[in-house]
Formats: C-alpha cells, sequence, structure tokens
DNA sequence: TTTGACCCTGACGCCACGTCAACGTCATAA
DNA sequence: TTATGACGTTGACGTGGCGTCAGGGTCAAA
C-alpha cells in the first residue's frame, strides 16, 4: 500500500499519517526506489491501534507510551483520568450553556444589547436606568455592570441602594430619567455652561435624599474619591458631578 | 492605573490585556512618559464587556464585531450557534464516557490489553483466539480488531465465522491452539522447516471444515489475495499459510 | 507528450494566551 | 548612594493535532 491506500483504509487523511510517523507514534515503514512510503498490513494494524487510543481521547503522546508498553503509567490509570478530565468540560460545559439560555431568553423579551449579557439580579436596575439613548444613562450602567463583575471595584451595596432609590419611586425616577437628559444635553458644553451649576443641585439634592441616610454622617464625600470613575463623562458632565460632591460636601459639614 | 491594576481588578492576566491590545478588541489608553499605559475606569469597562462575551464563549473576533457593533451578524445568533455547538461537545464528550467506561469495565475483569478498546461484539471472538504468549494468535487478532475497525478491510463476516468454529466446539477450539503453538514454534525458523508442511495441513483441513461450506465452491482460493496480510508473521509462518491455501485450491479444483 | 493523480519535504496557520528573554522604571531599604 | 525587587515595555517562541499551501518529483493513462 501507499500512503493514500492506508490512509482511506482508515478513514483520516494522509498528513494524518506523516504527522504520526514525525511524532513516532507510527513507525517509519520501507521506501520505495522512488521514495515512497509503502506499507503492509503490519502498518494498518498498528495505525488502527494509535487511532483507536487517540478516539478514547489520549494524546499522541501517551499513545506512544502505551504502544512502547512504557510502563510508567498504566493504561486504565490514563483512561481514569480522561474520564475526569471529561466530566469536568460536562460540568463547564452544561453551565455555559445554562447561562446561554439565561442570556438567550431576555433575547427574546426585550432587545439584546451589550449589557444584557451581565448577571440577572443585575438587570432589574439597569432596567430603572434604562433611560433611551442617553449617553451619560449608558455611562451609569457600564460601571453599574463592571461593580456586579468586579469584586471590589467600588462599593456595589451602596450604589445599587441608590439606584434603588430610582425604582421604588415613579417619581423620583422621573426626576432620574430627567437628571440623564439634562446631563446627556451637556455633552458637547463647556464645563463652565449655565446648565452646570442647576443640574449639580439636582444631583446633590437626589443624593442627599437617598443615599446619604444609607451612609450615615461618618461618610467621606472626598472629590478625589469619585474622580477615577469620571473619565468615560464628557468634561462639563463631569463637572456636574464634582460640584454636586462638592455642594454635599459642604452640606453635611454644616450640618 | 497601570496594567497590573486593571488585570487584578479584572481577574485576568496582564498578557491577556495586551493580547486584547494586539487583536484590536480593547483600545490602546494613553501612555505616560515612561511610555505605561495609563487605565481609567472608562478602560475597565470596556474590558469587563470583552471578558462577559469571551465567557459566554465568542472569539476574540466575534467580540470585536460585537462591540464594534458590526451589524454582519446579530450577537443572538452568534450565541445560538455557540450553544448548537456546545450541544454538539456535550453529545460527543458523552459517547466518549460511554466508551470509556465500556472499557474501564472490562479493564476490571481481566487485565486491560490493548485490544481491549475494541469493539464489544468482537470481543467474543478474540476471547476465543486468547492463545497466552502466542505471537501468532496475536497477529490475528490484530487483524480481526483491525476488520472491526475499518469497513472494507477484508471479508469481515466470513473471517468472523471462520473463528466462529474455534467458539462453538471446544475439541474444535483446542485443536485450534494447537495450532497455533505450532505456530509460534517456527518464528524463528526457515520457510523450508519440515514442521511447516504438517502445519499447512492442519490449516487447511481446520479451513475445508468450517469455512469452505459458508463461502460455496465459488470462492476464490488464490495465493495472491492473502500476501498482504501475511507481512505480520515470520517467513516460515507466511509459508505455512500460503501453502495451506494452496491445498485448499488443489483440493477445491478435483472436488 | 501532456494531463492529472499521486508522492515527497518543509514551513506556516490555527486559537488564546503562557512563558521566557532582555531590557527600562521606580519606590523603598540598607 | 546604591542595591533590591516589584513593576512596566516589546518580541518571540510554545501549546496540539493536524490543515493547508509551496515547490518540487513520479508515474500510468489518454
Amino acid at each position: 500500500m501507499r500512503i493514500g491506500e492506508l490512509a482511506a483504509l482508515l478513514g483520516v487523511s494522509t498528513r494524518t499519517v506523516r504527522h504520526y510517523h514525525h511524532q513516532g507514534v507510527l513507525p517509519e515503514p520501507p521506501r520505495l526506489a522512488n521514495g515512497y512510503r509503502e506499507y503492509g498490513m503490519r502498518d494498518a494494524v498498528a495505525l488502527a491501534r494509535v487511532r483507536r487510543l487517540v478516539e478514547l481521547g489520549l494524546s499522541l503522546d501517551e499513545a506512544r507510551d502505551v504502544i512502547d508498553d512504557d510502563r510508567s503509567r498504566a493504561l486504565p490509570e490514563i483512561l481514569a483520568e480522561i474520564d475526569a478530565d471529561l466530566a469536568a468540560q460536562e460540568r463547564e460545559i452544561r453551565l455555559k450553556r445554562a447561562r446561554l439560555a439565561e442570556v438567550l431568553q431576555r433575547a427574546e423579551d426585550g432587545s439584546l444589547g451589550l449589557d444584557d449579557t451581565a448577571s440577572p439580579d443585575l438587570l432589574a436596575f439597569l432596567r430603572i436606568i434604562d433611560v433611551p439613548a442617553s449617553r451619560a444613562a449608558a455611562w451609569d450602567r457600564d460601571l453599574l455592570v463592571l461593580m456586579d463583575s468586579v469584586p471590589g471595584a467600588g462599593d456595589r451595596g451602596r450604589v445599587l441602594a441608590m439606584f434603588d432609590g430610582l425604582a421604588t419611586d415613579p417619581d423620583t425616577r422621573a426626576r432620574g430619567h430627567e437628571f440623564y437628559r439634562g446631563l446627556d444635553e451637556l455633552a458637547e458644553a463647556e464645563p463652565g455652561d449655565p446648565r452646570v451649576g442647576p443640574l449639580a443641585e439636582v444631583l446633590a439634592d437626589y443624593s442627599m435624599e437617598h443615599v446619604l441616610a444609607d451612609l450615615g454622617p461618618g461618610a467621606r464625600w472626598d472629590p478625589e474619591m469619585v474622580e477615577p470613575f469620571l473619565d468615560g463623562l464628557a468634561p462639563a458632565q463631569a463637572e456636574v458631578v464634582r460640584r454636586a460632591i462638592r455642594l454635599i460636601a459642604a452640606r453635611v459639614r454644616s450640618w
């Protein structure tokens, strides 16, 4: 037989056979005068052995050890290990599919955006600040999703409590939407825009009302603290947040 | 943030972050004067997005498309495809584990050899010609295993029928074992060894008795036919088979 | 003589990074 | 002041089981 016949016989590619030669898992047969490999049934048997081992999940190295009768590890031991490995893979696949099913389920409810791949218990909060077409609200959503996926990237409980206020009171929620729209209008504005001051007061009022009670009087209202979280906002928008923090700090001190 | 902080924040390696930059799935942040990358929360959010998509099973290319809002393929479509793929993997793993369980089960019964990884219905026949320490019997076993795993590599039904004769009749079986032992003794012998002739007659008798009835008088008994299957035997052993074939052919003609 | 179906070796591609190597930077301790 | 050690930088190779060229040679049939 030549290599093509052998490969066809075993249902593999010629590349596979040559690869097995190169890996030393299948001995090189004698060559004809023209350099072609000449195979016999002996080689077919050897190749069949390799294939059965490989199809059971052994690596080529392991298959070579088994075939060479390398006593370093017995076949049952290897097979048991492979089975454990497959079991682990199966669990992972099931987990993945479960998560995928969740995401796909939500995809049928509404339109599936990037953030809708977040964990389910966060979704309720995300819907609350789902102000359509608002870049500023989108940024807050992103931050929430980040905090959801990262332990320690901010104080999740407190932040969620803040948005929780938006959820429970329809009136407050409407005010929140209004706030985000106002923030959106500042996307192209200068930090000194006259709309910045009033909007900062709105934010300060809201925060005092809904967050301060939870935090207690000892809370830090340090402008530095929020600075890292502002780099996704436009200059004027960031300025709103900074002024709001300063307003709150001042009010807290004189309280 | 510097790259180490960002990576730790998201629970990935710095190599992963740099890889994402290189693949264009995460934008390069500005550099400090010393060349260090300087990240903000914007980048953390972007990285979190990538990670969620990747953990759902998207490739980096797909993740890039989704993030860049490439409308070529919608996210649900991709996710559905991934799920189908995972389902296929799960089926394959289950199949593999089932086969592994079979093999491991048999491993508990007797010692687990290479050929015991063959299909179960072949095992009955393999046990029949399990003449301990017989290289010649091992070769026949190998050929059977090969025929089992390969459609068209010989006439399986007829060959199995031949060994079936060995199975059903204890007396015949004993003769078979005797034959293999005789064949083993010829491992180092010359093709002209005096033991070759008698052993060829034993084989011819056996074949006439058990195989000929099944094949019918039209069967070819061409010495060429079996030649490819003899390359795993020693010269004297192969000679036994050749002479047996010639004996049978002669008897069939004069029949 | 020309196809076309084979064969040969060698090398790169895949996928998502891990892991050096060889180097610069920077804060802190001796 | 220097030495140490923990960071950062780019670049290149390794992983596994082959697929897929590229650039040749061989050989039987038309």
